[in-house]
DNA sequence: GCAAAGTGTTGCATATAGCGCAACTATGTT
DNA sequence: AACATAGTTGCGCTATATGCAACACTTTGC
């Protein structure tokens, strides 16, 4: 046991649970982060693993259909039952179900992309896009993460929620993505206060360059916040006729969303 | 190590691995099977495990977002990062993109329910559905699983594939679920042959009680089957005029859908 | 043609890391 | 109050995952 290499990210405390499982999952996120099939020495020069554990986890995961390997090239890609086990839970989430025709209504009104990310408690996870006629795909791409602070969806949100979560969820530092992303809390706070009073929420090319998106908060029964929905456009598209045309819809479909949850 | 209890499933052979990812993904299954919320104590019942262990194992996997718990109730369900990862990759699988209008369009001209199916080289997993006009839900629920032999997507695939490769799958008892289903397997060969022929297959009560459904396999470049396009409805609309007026639009698309991939 | 470099799997021995146990806190039930 | 049920955590033991090295195979180069 001489040279262990783990340059083991978990920083100081030294988390307690199973630390096997962990980096199973971590071999998951790689695989899923990558845009093409990859192979297990590959993922183990990523991951800084050996390759036989690599190989022996990854075997597990094809028995279980987590990931699966490409009939030809023997690569691997993420499996069905993720799919299986995501469909199902979705399939429970009534708001799914419920923001569709709200969905389709904004993207043919705003004639741009109108999508629904939920929120996990650290960000919003884009789950349901409608492409709207003529508009431009990956904008929203489904699965993508959208931080909390400089997303028009993730701010919307973060207004809902008192300021001690809030402090607690964006951390010490924020993220800088692009030249325009908001990284000083006091403006951040000034921010949180504006969509409050306003319902809504705006971010230009803070998060993705040259997009621009309108969302506003749906909470549940209890006031919380659960997701949020949004219309996103190329930012060159955006103006202030258009905001003060665009939000007043958005805020009423979250609205009547909420009320119906 | 006196009582192991261990009912271990994993009956002779000992498959190599790591056993306690294996675990983990048990226990996701389990989360997963469970129609509500379900606490730690229930789960390890469940599983014949320990509840310390399988509170550490639901401990990182709630940190990763793959399962969470619900905030007044303690209780787990499946968490976001799932829905994350297969989005990201179904957004991939252009065959999902491709479906849908033909989906909308059977669903339409038929009046029932539509849906995709993906091949996981064992079964066919709901992906996509869309309800006819005035159709019943529950009727294929997404992420469900559908057996090879005893569903029409599964034996529409199956007709596809050399029999080698069908016998290795189906093994060697055919699950029966009904009164209905087939469990001998000349009788199954036969109907594969005509499946064959025919271009679609048909199941009555086979699988759920009072579902009938007409299917199509989907293949890719190399004439390997990836996917099945099906339309489903309640046993009692299915009669032989239904069947000749909507198995040749079936038929049609998935060809149709073949071509493009 | 044979090296040489790269990829993926498997057996074996070691010590790491997960497990069972039991003590503990926190809620809810008679 | 007492009791039952749910959930988490520290500790010691050993079951188990890991690293290593040898092997099988494919691809690349000269």
């Amino acid at each position: 046991m001489v040279k262990n290499a783990a340059p083991a990210d978990l920083s100081s405390k030294a988390l307690q649970g199973p630390s096997s499982l962990q980096r199973a999952l971590d071999l998951l996120k790689t695989v899923a982060a990558s845009e093409s099939p990859v192979g297990v020495n590959e993922l183990s020069r990523r991951m800084g693993q050996h390759v036989s554990s690599v190989s022996r986890t990854l075997a597990t995961l094809e028995r279980n259909g987590f990931v699966s390997r490409d009939t030809d090239t023997g690569r691997f890609t993420l499996g069905l039952e993720l799919v299986s086990l995501a469909r199902k839970h979705l399939n429970d989430l009534d708001i799914l179900r419920l923001s569709r025709p709200y969905l389709e209504q904004l993207a043919e009104d705003s004639r741009e992309t109108s999508s629904l990310s939920l929120w996990n408690g650290k960000g919003a996870i884009n789950v349901e896009q409608v492409l709207g006629p003529g508009s431009i795909k990956h904008i929203a791409v489904p699965g993508r993460f959208n931080p909390p602070h400089c997303t028009a969806t993730g701010r919307a949100i973060l207004a809902c929620l008192p300021s001690d979560t809030v402090a607690e969820i964006v951390g010490d530092s924020l993220e800088r993505f692009t030249a325009h992303t908001i990284t000083d809390h006091d403006a951040l706070r000034r921010e949180l206060t504006s969509i409050a009073e306003k319902g809504y929420c705006v971010s230009i090319s803070e998060f993705i360059s040259e997009v621009a998106s309108i969302a506003a908060a749906v909470l549940d029964r209890k006031q919380r916040p659960v997701a949020a929905i949004a219309v996103s456009m190329p930012a060159f598209h955006f103006n202030a006729e258009i905001e003060a045309r665009l939000a007043p819809m958005i805020v009423a479909a979250a609205r009547e969303m909420s009320a119906k949850l």
